[in-house]
DNA sequence: TCAGAATAGCTGGTTAAAGA
DNA sequence: TCTTTAACCAGCTATTCTGA
C-alpha cells in the first residue's frame, strides 16, 4: 500500500488524495457516510489494482483518524476478511468446522442477500468504522437497508433458522460495539427486537495496519 | 468447459413526481 | 406550498447467463 493525504471524499465512491504533490482520484468502496473517517488532511493508505478495466486504478483502504487510530474503510474487502476469520475459526460461531462458507446467499422468501451462510447459519456482517471513546457505533448514518437486514434476520429466526448479526469493527480504537441510537433509533430498536426474538449479535475487533488487516478478537456488544 | 458479457447488489444523496 | 415517496446515479465485485 501507498500513503497520502486525503483532500476530499465525494460522490460517495470517489476520493481525492494528495500523493507526492499530485492529486490522485481513487475509488472509495464505502457507501456509508464514513463519519469520523473522511476528514480532509487525514493520512490515508491506498492499494493499486491491476485490473485494466477499472476507471480508477487505486482504492482507498485505510484512514488514520483524528484520535491516531486506523480505520479500514474498504467495505468490499471486509467480507473477505470475515470469511478468512470464519474459516480459520478466529470467529467461532459453533458451526461445523468442515462446512463450507457460502457468500452472498439469498434471503429466504424475499429479495436481497445475507453475507454468509455457514452450516445453515445465516450471517449478516456490518462494518463498524465510527468510533468515539473506544466504542464503535453502528450505523454512522440512517440506514433503512441495514434495518431491513435486521428484520430479515429476525423473520428467518422466527422460521427456525439460526441467524447472526456480526459487527466487524475495522477500527483499531474500538473495544466495544453499540448501536448508534442517536443516529438511527429505528435501527437500534430493530436490533433490540431481533435480540429478543433470538437473533444472535456478536462483535469482533480487527488489527488494522498497511501490512495486515485481520479479525483478531471478540469484543463486547451492548445495546 | 471456458471465456466473455450481463446482471444484481451494495448505499445514501439528489432530483422529480405525487399527494396532502 | 410543503412533505413524502420513488427513481436514478455513482464504481466495483461476485454471480449468473450465454455462446463458442
Amino acid at each position: 500500500m501507498q500513503s497520502g493525504l486525503l483532500i476530499r471524499r465525494y460522490k460517495r465512491f470517489l476520493a481525492d488524495v494528495e500523493v507526492e504533490g499530485q492529486i490522485k482520484t481513487m475509488h472509495c468502496a464505502n457507501t456509508g457516510s464514513m463519519l469520523g473517517c473522511s476528514d480532509p488532511g487525514s493520512r490515508v493508505w491506498f492499494s493499486t489494482s491491476s485490473n485494466v478495466k477499472r476507471k480508477y486504478a487505486h482504492s482507498l483502504e485505510i484512514v488514520e483518524t483524528a484520535t491516531s487510530h486506523r480505520a479500514y474503510v474498504n467495505t468490499l474487502q471486509i467480507n473477505r476478511i470475515v470469511e478468512e476469520a470464519l474459516v480459520s475459526r478466529v470467529i467461532d460461531i459453533g458451526a461445523d468446522p468442515l462446512s463450507d462458507v457460502t457468500r452472498e446467499v439469498a434471503i429466504p422468501g424475499e429479495t436481497g442477500r445475507f453475507d454468509f451462510s455457514v452450516d445453515e447459519i445465516l450471517i449478516e456482517v456490518k462494518s463498524v468504522t465510527y468510533e468515539h471513546g473506544g466504542v464503535g457505533y453502528f450505523p454512522d448514518a440512517v440506514s433503512t437497508r441495514a434495518t431491513r437486514h435486521v428484520r430479515a434476520l429476525q423473520r428467518c429466526r422466527e422460521d427456525g433458522i439460526r441467524t447472526i448479526l456480526l459487527f466487524c469493527a475495522s477500527h483499531s480504537g474500538v473495544n466495544k460495539v453499540m448501536t448508534a441510537d442517536r443516529i438511527d433509533p429505528v435501527y437500534a430498536a430493530a436490533v433490540r427486537d431481533a435480540l429478543e426474538q433470538g437473533v444472535e449479535v456478536v462483535a469482533f475487533g480487527c488489527t488494522v495496519s498497511p501490512q495486515e488487516i485481520a479479525v483478531t478478537r471478540s469484543i463486547p456488544f451492548a445495546i
